[in-house]
RNA sequence: GCCCGCUUAGCUCAGUGGUAGAGCACUCGCUUCACACGCGAGGGGUCAGUGGUUCGAAUCCACUAGCGGGCACCA
């Protein structure tokens, strides 16, 4: 069989995925075993919008590593993949589309656009999902999900009404965060907070009947069109006087009086605060306090009303800021302005300045279901999250959550399930036949609303397995395992997820939360669109396979960090080093085949068999262990230095002349199987990071056939995905192996020292003099005589008790006290040899007072454990030994 | 203003009470029959600073500085 001698990952990634997803390997149904263990996960539905970005890849990485990895384990898995209907951006996308052909929606009308979007959708919505197969995301795809299908549509509705009846979801006027650009309402976590560097002006209001004005400092002069009022703090002494007196509104013909209110704060400003109800969420509250009127005197638009006066009356806010301005200046009421830094609101979206306005909109009271998430949160911490710390995040927001604003001025999303008699009637309604039942008349009119996306997002672990439906599939998979998600939508998403969980399923949605770290650019700015700063995942699986990078963003773990190409392509290294050690096994596997029997503890071991049969055990264990406590970075270290250190530096080398001897026997054929075995068993711990070389390579393998499949999937045919994941087994984890081979291995690394430091050509043969006053290091030397010889490329391997190199040696001391000398007639520099031999005993001195110094603490021997002094002790004793034997070996130099 | 995170080798990052680690980069030597995307051998760190707890601190605590993030306020 011929391999050629690199990796090539898009060989391997072009055939095995649709091989995969045809034969049924995602569904949880490849599972036969009816009393299996169930593991689930819901994706985080990608806009449909969307192409795969560096975040997805990273998250979708973290999933399929623990999907895979507990399939392999035999359980029933099941990851739902999906997209969500993404309303802004996606109205916005289409409405673009349109605008090349001239058109508007309002062209079309609604049902028409809604039509032009599913026909969007259907044409070149979902990129995401080829590119996820990319990945080798190995999510069922057989219960794809929507967030608009009609069965998730019915879950919405029904959460919709239940919520209402019970007096959770409202409809009101109340002052809400405007997008004067798209047009609708956003709820308080879609608008974000930008510093700015602005004006602060300082306005005088005439005091009715007296001479004096009283200053009020505002960012937004505009507004003081729709003031009605100004407010003092009731404790302030300066303005005691003033309270319940008016003032002459300049500008306008209206009075307005001064109230007093806790709210304001005397050192700010001038102490005195316009009250504009109607333009300011705090105003807001202040005008309830005081029964203030509502004075509206801007748009939807941004631009003043007629209220505002005819004078300005459609003009920008903007535009309008600088008319009042002047008109105060030229009053003479504009007492100063200074430069004043301050935080404005804008759309998360497209940027514009949010305009708070009073405005008819939709609310959910989170009051009751956030004491759900709390209660659940406190009695069963769940969901546990991983890194903990967001658990505070988490609490503190709910702590002080807000209503949430649900409706949203749109045509694309899921329609607000209320109508509207001719009487103005409205009736709330899982669809229009209740509607007209409940309302007594067919004469309706359906809100024209559509609810947040997040709504229906917040649904995503139920309605996707059928709810309000009692399916088997929500029996079987609800609550979810594990949600992995990126920080940033821990409030928009997984809290309300939580909240609605609880409320319809009574039961949490998921026991974990994963969150990932971010990738950052190389400058460790956040990668973004507008920045134009993002790495394409998919032009990095180009470059490096997906293999490396799946590996490499798996290492990245919960941590931000910024991306390094390197990084991927030392992974890239790694894979084509997996796939040289298979290479290497298959062009020697003639007669033998994986048997897995031949990894079980027996007698006639060789050393080496023992050592990697305890290192292969132990990665396991580690392995597992790092999954389960969603350490990414130190399972992959663990995975890294097992495959290469371990099982390519140093078992291949060793079992080499074994597997590679001309003659043909039992003990060829069983180092063969042996390495067979353990390759296969390495490659099943690489899989869930790795599928596609794993399963390239395992396929190759001789004896990779159905009976490897872990019991749960005996039927399906050969696949590494449904193999059985290894276990640890407790009885080969060898400790004494480990030790000795840590001997031959510090022998070897010395011998190699010295033959480097001495400058001898490595294809140079050399006689190499071990001596050891241990007579058991003694006995494994020469248990290994063999090896060592062929690792140190020895002519001659002598092994005494005593040293009995000549003096015209190179030499080095060994751990545990012995010495490996190279004879080097002619070619040793004694001076040169002492120096590095005194270089060599400042070192074991330094350390020897470090220990000593330790040792002599009466408290420390005192207070700290035995373990940790007897440990000490027998460094001191191996530092005694080996200076002593450096002692003697400089003394062997005269 | 409050909260969280980070600061470790030239770079990117692990390590969270007991002898400082990896990858990349660097130096030297190698076409050694799996792999030059490789092999072998090296060099390189007062673990941001100060103080404390402890027999012992990169690790725990406090403060400081710098960087990043979140929340609130911002008349």
């Amino acid at each position: 069989m011929e391999i050629p001698k690199q990796y090539d990952p898009k060989q391997a990634e072009e055939h095995h995925y649709s091989r995969w997803e045809q034969a049924g390997f995602f569904a949880p149904e490849a599972n036969q075993d009816r009393n299996a263990p169930v593991f689930s996960i819901v994706i985080p539905p990608p806009n449909v919008t969307g192409s795969l970005h560096m975040g997805h890849a990273l998250q979708h990485t973290m999933m399929d590593v623990m999907t895979r990895y507990k399939r392999m384990c035999g359980y029933r898995t099941l990851w739902v993949p999906g997209m969500d209907h993404a309303g802004i951006s996606t109205q916005l996308m289409v409405t673009r589309e349109l605008k090349k052909e001239r058109l508007t929606r309002h062209d079309l009308g609604r049902e028409e656009f809604v039509e032009r979007v599913w026909q969007w959708k259907q044409e070149s919505g979902g990129q995401i999902t080829k590119q996820m197969r990319r990945e080798g995301a190995s999510v069922d795809w057989s219960r794809e999900k929507f967030t608009m299908d009609e069965d998730l549509s019915r879950a919405v509705r029904e959460v919709f009404v239940r919520l209402y009846e019970e007096g959770m979801i409202y409809r009101g006027n109340r002052i809400v965060n405007w997008c004067p650009n798209d047009q609708t309402v956003l709820s308080d976590l879609e608008v974000e907070k930008v510093p700015q560097a602005g004006k602060l002006y300082y306005l005088q209001y005439p005091v009715k009947g007296s001479d004096e004005r009283i200053t009020v400092a505002t960012t937004r002069p505009e507004t003081m069109l729709g003031d009605t009022g100004v407010a003092v703090n009731p404790r302030d002494e300066r303005y005691r006087r003033f309270v319940g007196s008016t003032l002459l509104l300049p500008l306008t013909s209206r009075e307005i009086p001064v109230v007093a209110d806790d709210f304001v704060d005397p050192e700010f400003g001038t102490g005195a605060v316009k009250v504009t109800p109607a333009h300011d969420p705090n105003d807001y509250e202040m005008g309830v306090r005081h029964g203030l009127d509502q004075v509206v005197v801007i748009d939807t638009h941004a631009r003043m009303t007629e209220a505002a006066g005819a004078d300005l009356a459609g003009l920008d806010r903007y535009k309008a800021r600088e008319a009042v301005v002047e008109q105060f200046e030229e009053l003479g009421l504009l007492e100063r302005v200074i430069d004043y830094e301050f935080s404005i609101s804008k759309c998360e979206r497209c940027k514009t300045v949010v305009e708070p306005l009073i405005s008819l909109q939709w609310f959910v009271r989170m009051e009751p279901l956030r004491d759900l998430a709390l209660e659940v949160l406190s009695k069963e911490k769940k969901p546990r999250f991983s890194p903990e710390s967001y658990d505070k995040v988490y609490t503190n927001w709910l702590e002080n959550i807000r209503d949430w604003t649900i409706s949203r001025q749109l045509w694309w999303g899921h329609q607000i399930p209320a109508w509207y008699t001719e009487t103005g009637e409205m009736v709330v309604a899982r669809s229009l036949a209740e509607a007209t039942a409940k309302a007594g008349t067919a004469k309706l009119t359906q809100d024209p609303d559509v609810l947040d996306t997040w709504f229906s997002s917040a649904l995503w672990p139920f309605s996707t397995l059928g709810w309000p439906v009692e399916t088997d599939d929500l029996k079987t998979f609800y609550p979810t395992s594990v949600l992995v998600t990126a920080r940033d939508i821990i409030f928009l998403w997984v809290s309300r997820m939580v909240m609605m969980g609880m409320k319809f399923m009574g039961r949490e949605p998921f026991a974990d939360v994963y969150i990932t770290g971010t990738i950052l650019d190389p400058q460790g700015q956040r990668m973004s669109k507008t920045k134009m700063n993002g790495v394409d995942p998919l032009e990095v699986f180009d470059k490096y396979g997906v293999d490396a990078t799946r590996i490499m963003l798996a290492s990245v773990g919960s941590t931000d960090s910024r991306w390094n190409e390197k990084q991927v392509e030392s992974y890239r290294n790694f894979a084509n080093k997996i796939w040289n050690a298979a290479r290497f096994a298959l062009m020697n596997s003639e007669g033998a085949r994986i048997d897995p029997r031949t990894l079980a503890k027996s007698e006639d071991l060789a050393l080496h068999d023992r050592w990697i049969l305890s290192r292969l055990n132990k990665t396991t264990r580690d392995l597992q262990a790092a999954i389960a406590g969603y350490q990414f970075h130190e399972a992959v270290q663990t995975l890294y230095h097992f495959f290469w250190d371990d099982f390519c530096d140093w078992y291949i080398e060793l079992t080499k002349a074994d597997v590679t001897s001309e003659a043909e026997g039992p003990q060829r054929i069983q180092s063969r199987t042996r390495l067979l075995s353990v390759l296969d068993q390495a490659l099943r711990l690489l899989h869930p990071f790795m599928p596609y070389i794993t399963e390239d390579l395992w396929l190759r393998l001789p004896g990779a056939a159905s009976d490897l499949l872990h019991p749960a999937y005996a039927s399906a045919s050969p696949t590494i995905m449904l193999a059985a994941f290894p276990t640890m087994r407790d009885e080969l984890i060898d400790e004494q192996a480990e030790w000795e081979m840590q001997a031959v291995i510090d022998l070897v690394t010395r011998a190699r020292n010295l033959r480097s430091e001495m400058n001898i050509k490595p294809g140079e043969r050399v006689s190499v003099l071990v001596s050891s006053p241990d007579e058991q290091l003694r006995s494994v030397y020469s248990a290994s005589a063999d090896q060592i010889s062929r690792l140190v490329r020895a002519s001659k391997l002598q092994i005494s008790a005593a040293s009995e190199a000549p003096r015209a040696s190179a030499r080095a001391v060994l751990t545990g006290g012995g010495e490996v000398a190279i004879p080097l007639e002619g070619l040793i520099d004694f001076e040169q040899e002492r120096q590095r031999l005194g270089k060599e005993q400042e070192k074991l001195r330094a350390e020897a007072v470090k220990v000593e110094t330790q040792l002599a603490n009466p408290s420390f021997v005192e207070r700290a454990p035995a373990e940790k002094v007897n440990e000490l002790r027998a460094r001191i004793a191996d530092i005694a030994q080996r200076t002593a034997q450096l002692q003697q070996t400089v003394e062997n130099l005269q």
